[in-house]
DNA sequence: ATCATATATTGACGATGTCAATTTAAACTC
DNA sequence: GAGTTTAAATTGACATCGTCAATATATGAT
């Protein structure tokens, strides 16, 4: 029979995605509820149960799939070889700040274990994926023996989260993301480079 | 007349914010609630309102209390002069870091913008402090100068509030704290002094 | 066509933050 | 010291939330 617009679409988890995004996007996480959602979609408070089981079960929804977002973009957009190392550092820092900037919460759900299920193997699985893409470009751009290519992935990976984070929740005062010539972001990952103390 | 223990102690603000530093620091921020507090303190549901008008002022209260310990512990334990810059923001990191490991939770509300009212001035004052003493120490050993300053203040900044979050937040799979030899942080710290690129 | 299963609905529960009206205690004034 | 003002705590109500249980409806398989 052809659909009874009172039981629903048939795709109501899509929907219930959607309209998370939505919220997360446009108002933060903590607007993100079960029971707006519902109302936004004209369907019973309790509707969305049958797709995800808790909040927590959305969240780690919401969560999954942005990491398998920024995974994809970042695979897109970093060169894979023939290119310096400062080259590719750039373009990986590039891209996760480019997310950042576009996705404020979503990154901020990304890192913050608070909300989503961190032991949800699907989730657990597209987190993987993005340390290993940095460890993977630094490996195959080592040119610094001295420094044990870990220690070096944690060190850029707290210079690229610390500064979108620190620009994210705008910690950084006015004028603090432009510089004269040069963009700041060049210059910080400039710094990470080549040292503060040449 | 003598405390008629009903009609309370004459300084339950004290109380509700010790006990809501309590709750923070063993169950996280979404573990604070007025509700609560007053049930721990055996007050009517109501009785913090007369000190504190929402949640968000009370997590100010938090906030602004926790900038200023983070100060203060940093005034102490950072040398003034006659240190090298190397020392001087190994002392600096230091601190911060010791500071995260000690009270995770008070940590992550300092920079979060969600809850604290960041238009208070008290906390905003309180706030300003830690930027100051980072840019001090970067002006009073400034040896570079190729790179002004502040971009210094944001790279290290940032260098050290990623790598706090990162740990704080779970996000260093296991072994990532520790490495033969040198302490990871400090190998971390030297990466951003030296350079990755050496 | 019947039956099983997936999906929605309604209703209830305890908990929360916030408001309003009220009561009590303490402080201040004459 | 009595009377009055102000501060602080109480009770009660409201809308909202996440979750659970019981029920109803539609879809798909046999």
């Amino acid at each position: 029979m052809v659909n009874n617009a009172n039981y629903h679409h048939g795709n109501l988890r899509e929907h219930i995605v959607k309209t998370a995004f939505q919220l997360l996007d446009e108002e933060g996480l903590d607007a993100i509820g079960i029971r707006k959602i519902a109302r936004m979609l004209d369907v019973a408070h309790s509707a969305p149960a049958n797709h995800f089981k808790s909040k927590q079960a959305l969240l780690t929804a919401l969560a999954t799939e942005s990491f398998q977002h920024l995974a994809t973009i970042v695979d897109k957009k970093v060169p894979q070889d023939k290119s310096s190392l400062r080259e590719a550092i750039h373009y990986f820092c590039d891209t996760v700040l480019e997310f950042g900037l576009q996705y404020p919460n979503r990154y901020k759900l990304l890192w913050r274990r608070e909300y989503a299920d961190y032991q949800n193997a699907e989730l657990d699985e597209s987190m993987e994926l993005i340390y290993s893409q940095l460890t993977t470009i630094l490996s195959n751009h080592a040119q610094n023996k001295n420094i044990d290519v870990e220690t070096q992935a944690i060190a850029l990976w707290s210079l690229i989260h610390g500064y979108v984070l620190l620009r994210l929740d705008g910690n950084l005062s006015e004028g603090f993301d432009k510089v004269t010539g040069i963009e700041r972001q060049t210059a910080i990952i400039d710094v990470l480079i080549n040292g503060i103390a040449l």
